[in-house]
This record gives C-alpha cells, structure tokens and sequence, in this order.
RNA sequence: GCGCUCGUAGCUCAACGGACUAGAGCAUCUGACUACGGAUCAGAAGGUUGUGGGUUCGAAUCCCGCCGAGCGCACCA
C-alpha cells in the first residue's frame, strides 16, 4: 500500500483543524483557483452558519494554520476567500516524490474487487461504433481502476445466446461447416447474419428448422451444441483481432457471455419467488421494483420469466449480479453500457437489491454513454444506411494517419506509427467528450493535428524524447529549480495528477484526465518554447529542465497508457 | 402522457454553490521561422450560459414553470 500523500491531502490535514476549531467537521471546500494556486472557500458557509462576518472568519482561520512549509503566500481576499499559494520548495518536493515512485505520487485507493462489464459484443453480428464507446471507455476505467490498486475483473459480457441462434446454426449448415467458417473467420459476419435473418423471414420451412434448433440447442443437444460452439469461437476470434487492432486488455478468458448464466437462471426465479417477490402477469414470471411505470402509468414488470417460459435478458442480468457478488466476490459492478438501457439496469439494481443481492457493500453503477452521431447529427450509419463496420472504421483511421504522415515527410516505421496514430486519435476523440452525451464522429477533428486531439499529445511526448536523443554524453537530469513563470506553471500542473485521476475515477469520466494532459502538454509546450534546455545558459538549469522534460515525458505516457493510448517516441 | 439525459462563443466542448474579465480547442484575424521536431508558440476578436420565475451574501450550477432535442416506457437482447 502506497502511503504518500498528495499536496490537497496535505493541505487539507491542515486546514481541517483550523475549521474544526470553530465548527468541527466543517468543510473547508478547498478548490483550485485561476487567482492562486488553491483557493479555501469554506469560511464564508462557516461565517453564514456561525453568524459572524465571513472575513473575520477567515482571517481566524487564517491564524490558526501553520502552512510555512508548503504555503509561501496567503491571502484573504474578496468576500471570505483565502488564497494560497504553493511554495516552490513545496512543489519541487512532490515533483521529487512523483520522479521516484512507479505511480507517479499517485496514492492508491482503497482495495477493491471492481467488476467491469464492457464491451460486450454479439455473436454472430458485426462490431460497430457503439462498442468503440463501450470498449475504449471501459478498458481506460480497468486501467485506471488497477493503477490505483483495485482488482480488476473485466467480464465481456458477450450476445452468444438467444432466439436467433436456430436460425444461424440452420444457416451454417446450409452454406456448409467448412464455407461458413471460413465466411466468418474473414470477419464477414454482417452478411452471415443478415443472410440468415432473410432466409428466416422468406423461409417457412428454415424458420420451422430454426426454431426445432433453437429448442434442441436449448435442450442441450450435443450437435447443436457444437455447431454453436463454431459459431461462438470463430466470432470470438474476430472480435480478438478487432482488440488487437484498438489494443484494448481485453483478453479469451475475459469473454464471459450471456450463456454461462443459462444454469443459474431457475435459481433467479426460485429465489425471487421464495423472497416473495415474483408476481404472475399474463404469463410471466415478473417482478415489479416500485417506481417503474409504464405508458399509462401502470406499475412496470421485470420479467424475468418469460410467458413462453424462456428467460430473457433480465434473468442474465440478474443472474450475472449474483455470480459477480458471490463468486467473484465483486465490492462493486461496472457496466460500460449505453444510457438508452438506462431504465433496464435501474430495474435490475432495484430487484437485485430487493432481493438483497446487492446490498450497502455492493453497488452496480451503470457508467451510461451516449450514442455516436454522424454529421447529420444521426445515429452513424454508412452513407447507404448501414451499420458502420468497426473493423473497417478503424482501417480507414489507419490509412487517415498514413497519408497524413506520408504529407509530412515521416517514413520511419510507418505502419506502426499511423496505427498508433489512428488508435490514439480515435480513443482521444470519444475519451474526452463527456461519456453522457452523444457526441459527433468527425475523422478531420480528430485527426488534426492541432487542438485537443490524441496526435498533439502524442506530439507533446515525442518532441520531448528527441530532447534526451540529442543531448550529449554526460548530460543527466538533476535537481530542479522553478525560476521561470513558465516552470513554474509546469511544475504546477505536475503535481496535480493525483487530482485529475481521482476525479476521473470519482466520476467514472476519462473526459477528466484527457483535460488534465491536454492541458499538462500546452504547458508543456509553453515551457518548451521560453525555456531552452540542451542551450540552457548554465548545467544546474539544463540539469532542472531535463528533470521537468523527464516528468513532463512520464507524465504524459503513463497518462495516455491509462486512456489506453501509446506514446510512440517518434512520429 | 410519464421517466431519464441534455440545451453555454459560428463549431466541438470545460466550469466540483463562489469572486471584478463564464474558460479551452477548432475556425477567423494579427504577430513570431539564427527551429532542443513550426504537427509549435504569443496575442486579438467572439457569450444578456434556451426562456420566465424562485432560493441564496453569491446561481451556468439548486428548485418550479415553459420552449426545444435525444433516448426509454411488459415477454428481442
């Protein structure tokens, strides 16, 4: 367990005393400021609540604290504010802590078995953008959540079972095992699909053959059972090269579909219904969680059994909580699913906790996105109409990225680094647009190379590497000196990536911490055009700057390694 | 109809109940190439935060109404 403590912990340690001492517990509400370094702007609440003039208050506050050693300057100001101002030595003191720690200062949180749901593909169906969100965003979570000490469980939660299996097992067979294998191990998976459905809808002897195969697959015949296993592996394997593409963790073992939860269902119902909880409607096994209403504001059912007696999805999803808590011993459940599934998982959460499946110890948060929207500002489809391939998306990023690296000159390993490029630009693009809203997919924003965008801080990182291949013999980092504004403002924005991560991991928003590095490169690239650092005027300073470079260099990978972007050293 | 999410600069987005100038980026305009990678930097311009009320010493932020957008609302997952 890491012990060191960030600059805000150390300030509050603080502050809490001095507020204590007039009201205990009182937040001190300590913030970032653009007028100082930190701003306290809890005396004002404090003087309102005591009755007294709030800059009294603080200026009691104020006399209370003993900050010599991290603070140089303290300001009361406006209506109750108090100002601090870091000390240079205090700065420096974190940036050497931050240079000697594997996690950069970062602090871990408490240990914790987190379970991410992300991902989560179909069978037999195409990858498209909407998986792009739920797979970028849940793996920069996992990596964040390992980072700072969690154990990471990602489970993908994939579509292996259901109705349309019939239809794409008696599909299979009619273009025979070893055709259909090798349609789909070309990740053609569109059309094998879509070939199926239209034979099921013009077929009424295939739509008889599949819904016989369907039960016979349920019934747990054994040929049936392999052939879907065919079609499971050979999907699985395409989707396996589409995570190598994105390079996403996502791994074989992690592919836990909706399958496994095939022998835990009757027990969802048993144990439902021995909670008192199932309620019969027109058929159905349901569950009604209070607060769900319908279109005409009639309780809404749960219905975890279906009036055909299959289970549906709900039953998976209940299930699944189940075996995360109890098997897996989950303190906590991710699911990087789309806010239109927003009122299903709700549902979920409130039976599961009916049942006291989920209780205090244990909450599911769906981490909700929105959808990806063309220029027309509609879901985004081909300009046919279709579903985009994500496959395809991703290719056409890489070959975006190489004509651009072919304009600019770069032939070195070009392959390798228009992927990095293409992957960076598009897991930037939906990383740092709020995961809530939907947001607009546009190749020329994200692959420009100015602005918030992936390439400039990837850019930011590799200007830096050149920095240590040109230095000479001899030349090495020492200790640093924060002399110019420029530094300074650096150095600053340093030390406060244990700040930035904790509100991305608070809010489950990776949006967070790519602002914290955008804004960590232009201050970077700020320092880098005033302050010279292989011409520095003496060795003590080009020794300091080459430290900030070293830091600024970390920073900047370790930091895009957690969006789950690489940061090539050229470009 | 009910519920959820959301309306901030021409465009894409920030802002955890706090400060006289609501911040960035793109695009626009003006500068800087004797360059440690100009895929850059410095600067300008651009906003009665959808609208009308309310709470507060203080509201983009909280509450209510209205307008507008997207999504969801019983057996497909």
């Amino acid at each position: 367990m890491r012990t060191m403590s960030t600059l805000v912990a150390r300030l509050l340690n603080r502050l809490q005393p001095a507020f204590d001492a007039l009201e205990v517990g009182a937040d001190p509400v300590l913030r970032t400021s653009d007028r100082a370094d930190f701003q306290v702007n809890g005396a004002m609440a404090l003087g309102k609540r005591l009755g007294r003039n709030p800059r009294d208050v603080a200026q009691e506050i104020v006399d209370r604290l003993e900050l010599s050693d991290l603070v140089s300057d303290v300001e009361i100001a406006g209506p109750g504010f108090i100002n601090l101002m870091l000390s240079n030595e205090a700065l420096v003191a974190q940036l050497e802590i931050m240079g000697s720690d594997q996690s950069l200062g970062v602090p871990a949180g408490p240990a914790a078995t987190v379970v991410v749901d992300y991902s989560a593909p179909n069978v037999a169906k195409e990858m498209h953008v909407g998986h792009l969100r739920s797979t970028v965003i849940g793996d920069s979570l996992c990596r964040l959540l390992e980072f700072t000490g969690s154990t990471v469980i990602r489970r993908n939660h994939v579509g292996d079972w259901g109705t349309p299996f019939g239809m794409l097992i008696e599909h299979l067979l009619d273009l025979g095992e070893e055709n259909a294998v090798e349609g789909l191990s070309m990740g053609d998976l569109n059309t094998f699909y879509t070939e199926a459905r239209a034979k099921f809808d013009a077929d009424d002897s295939f739509k008889e053959r599949s819904r016989n195969r369907v039960v016979a697959l349920q019934g747990g015949d054994e040929e049936s059972l392999r052939l879907w296993r065919v079609l499971v592996g050979e999907s699985v394997r395409y989707f396996d090269a589409v995570y190598r593409d994105l390079g996403v963790l996502l791994e074989d073992y992690d592919v836990v579909g909706e399958s496994h939860y095939n022998p835990l269902l009757d027990a969802v119902v048993r144990d439902l219904d021995a909670e008192g909880l199932i309620v019969e409607s027109g058929g159905a096994a349901c569950v009604f969680p209070p607060g769900f209403t319908n279109r005409e504001g009639e309780p809404l059912p749960l219905i975890v059994r279906k009036s055909d007696e299959g289970y549906g999805y709900a039953a998976t999803d209940l299930a699944a909580i189940r075996d995360r808590v109890d098997t897996l011993g989950a303190d906590r459940i991710l699911y990087v699913v789309g806010a239109p599934q927003a009122q299903h998982l709700e549902m979920c959460f409130a039976v599961a906790a009916m049942a006291g499946w989920l209780g205090e110890e244990t909450e599911a948060i769906h981490v909700a996105f929105g959808s990806v929207l063309g220029s027309d500002r509609k879901m985004f489809k081909t300009r046919e109409g279709g579903t985009v391939k994500l496959k395809n998306l991703l290719d056409e990023g890489v070959e975006r990225a190489r004509q651009a690296l072919i304009e600019r000159d770069a032939d070195e390993d070009l392959e390798i680094i228009a992927r990095q490029l293409a992957m960076g630009a598009i897991k930037f693009a939906d990383l740092s647009t709020d995961r809530q809203r939907d947001y607009v997919f546009d190749w020329d924003r994200m692959l420009a190379f100015e602005g918030a965008t992936g390439p400039y801080l990837q850019y930011a990182h590799a200007r830096i590497c050149s920095i240590f291949r040109r230095a000479d013999e001899g030349v090495e980092a020492g200790p640093i000196a924060l002399d110019e504004p420029a530094e300074r403002a650096l150095a600053r924005h340093l030390v406060a990536l244990p700040d930035a991560i904790d509100a991305t991991l608070e809010s489950y928003s990776p949006s967070k911490l790519c602002s914290y590095l955008f804004e960590l490169a232009q201050s970077f690239t700020t320092f880098y055009e005033h302050c010279p650092v292989l011409r520095a005027p003496d060795d003590a300073t080009r020794a300091s700057r080459l430290s900030l470079c070293e830091l600024s260099a970390t920073t900047l990978r370790v930091g895009l390694d957690l969006l789950g972007i690489e940061a090539p050293e050229r470009m």
